[in-house]
RNA sequence: GGCCAGGUAGCUCAGCUGGUACGAGCGACCGCCUGAAAAGCGGUAGGUCGGCGGUUCGAUCCCGCCCCUGGCCA
C-alpha cells in the first residue's frame, strides 16, 4: 500500500491543540515502545525559549532521547523545508536504530511535513520582493484575480486578502512553472503513520492556569534573557505567544514600563484563540485518533493503539 | 449637601444641537491557509442608545424627576 521512497515504517505523531499532554504522553509512549521524541513544535525548535514554550525539562523527559529541541538561533526566521528535512533525517536515524519515532507538537503544517508527501518548491527572494513590491501598489486582491488566471484551484483556495499567501502562490507558480495547486497536500503520508490527537473540554481553564504558572516560573526574566539575543528584531521567535506579549511591556534596558498584568492577560486570550485555529486544522484530519486527554487510562488506551 | 462631566454592542469609545444606530477598535463565535504556521487572512453575531414621565407627527440627541459613575467645592 505504501509506495513511497521512505518504506514502510511506523512512526507514532502525538498532536492537537497547545497544553493537552502532549509531551508526557509521548514520553510514556516511548518508554513503552522502546521509542524517541521528535519535536514538532514550530518554537521549541528555538534555543532559548524555554518556559515560554513549555519545553520539557531534563528531568521531565523520563529518559528519553529527544530531538530537534534548540536547533535554531532565535534570530533564524522558521523554515517548514528545513524542518521537514530535520525531521525525516531524525526518523531516519531512529528508525535505522530500530527504535520508534514519536513526533510531538502542536504545530499543523510543520507535522504534515514531516510525515505527508509534501514537497516545497523553493523560494526566491527576487522575485518574492518582486511580488511584495506589486503587492503593496496594486494591492491583493488584484494579486488574487492574476492568481486565478493562472491556477484557478489555488486562487479558490486562498482569500483574496491574504497577500502572504497570494504571493506564496504566485511565487511558486513562476519558479516551478507549474500550478500551486497541484502541490496542494492531501492527507497521504510518507510513513506508516498513526496520529494520535488529544483534546480535553477544559482548555481554557488550563490555558489561563498555564500562563499564570509560566509567569511564577520566570517567564520575564526568560524573556528580558533573551532580549540581548535579539529576540526583538528575530521574525518568528519574536511573534511567538507571551513572548510577543512580555517584549511589548518590556523596554530594552530590562525594566517593564508596560502593564505586565494586561500582557497576561492578552496572552492568555491569544492561546486560547490559538486552541480555536489548531483546532479547525487539526480537526480536517481523517486519519487522527482523538483521545480525551482527561482520561485517567490515557496512555494505555493510546498504546491500544499503536 | 452643592457644582461639573458622563452613563450608546461583553469592554473602550464615535455618533452632523430631533427623522429608521453608518458605527470603530478589542473581545466572542465560525472558518481559510504548503517555505514567517504560537505566524498570516477572513466571515458572522451582539445595542429597550441608564430608568420613568413629558414636549413633538417623530427623540439616543429637547425638558423634568430619579438611579449610577468620576471629578471639583463645601
Amino acid at each position: 500500500m505504501d509506495v513511497t521512497p521512505h518504506g514502510n515504517r511506523r512512526v507514532v505523531a502525538v498532536i492537537g491543540p497547545t497544553a493537552t499532554g502532549k509531551s508526557d504522553l509521548a514520553v510514556g509512549l516511548a518508554q513503552h515502545l522502546d521509542g524517541e521524541i521528535i519535536n514538532a513544535d514550530s518554537m521549541q525548535l528555538y534555543a532559548g525559549m524555554d518556559i515560554g514554550t513549555a519545553k520539557l525539562l531534563q528531568g521531565e523527559r523520563g529518559g528519553v532521547p529527544h530531538h530537534l529541541l534548540d536547533v535554531w538561533p532565535l534570530a533564524k526566521s522558521a523554515a517548514v523545508a528545513e524542518y521537514q528535512a530535520m525531521a525525516r533525517a531524525e526518523i531516519a536515524a531512529i528508525t535505522a536504530r530500530g527504535r520508534v519515532p514519536i513526533l510531538v507538537g502542536g504545530s499543523g503544517l510543520y507535522l504534515r511535513g514531516a510525515l505527508d508527501r509534501l514537497e516545497f518548491p523553493g523560494e526566491s527572494p527576487e522575485l518574492r520582493a518582486r511580488l511584495y513590491a506589486e503587492l503593496d501598489a496594486v494591492g491583493a486582491a488584484a494579486l488574487h484575480e492574476r492568481l486565478a488566471t493562472r491556477d484557478p484551484e489555488a486562487a479558490a483556495a486562498i482569500l483574496d486578502s491574504n497577500g502572504r499567501r497570494i504571493v506564496r502562490a504566485l511565487e511558486v507558480i513562476e519558479l516551478t512553472g507549474g500550478p500551486f495547486s497541484a502541490r496542494m497536500p492531501g492527507f497521504e503520508s510518507v510513513y506508516d503513520t498513526v496520529f494520535l490527537g488529544l483534546d480535553r473540554d477544559d482548555l481554557d481553564d488550563r490555558v489561563e492556569q498555564r500562563v499564570h504558572r509560566m509567569i511564577a516560573l520566570g517567564f520575564l526574566d526568560e524573556v528580558r534573557g533573551l532580549l540581548p539575543h535579539g529576540l526583538r528584531a528575530s521574525p518568528t521567535a519574536g511573534k511567538a505567544l507571551g513572548y510577543a506579549q512580555l517584549l511589548s511591556v518590556l523596554a530594552d534596558d530590562g525594566t517593564v514600563p508596560g502593564d505586565l498584568d494586561d500582557a497576561v492577560a492578552v496572552t492568555i486570550r491569544a492561546t486560547r484563540r490559538f486552541v480555536r485555529r489548531q483546532r479547525s486544522w487539526f480537526r480536517r484530519d481523517p486519519r487522527v485518533h482523538w483521545l480525551d486527554a482527561k482520561r485517567p487510562d490515557l496512555l494505555a488506551q493510546a498504546l491500544t493503539l499503536v
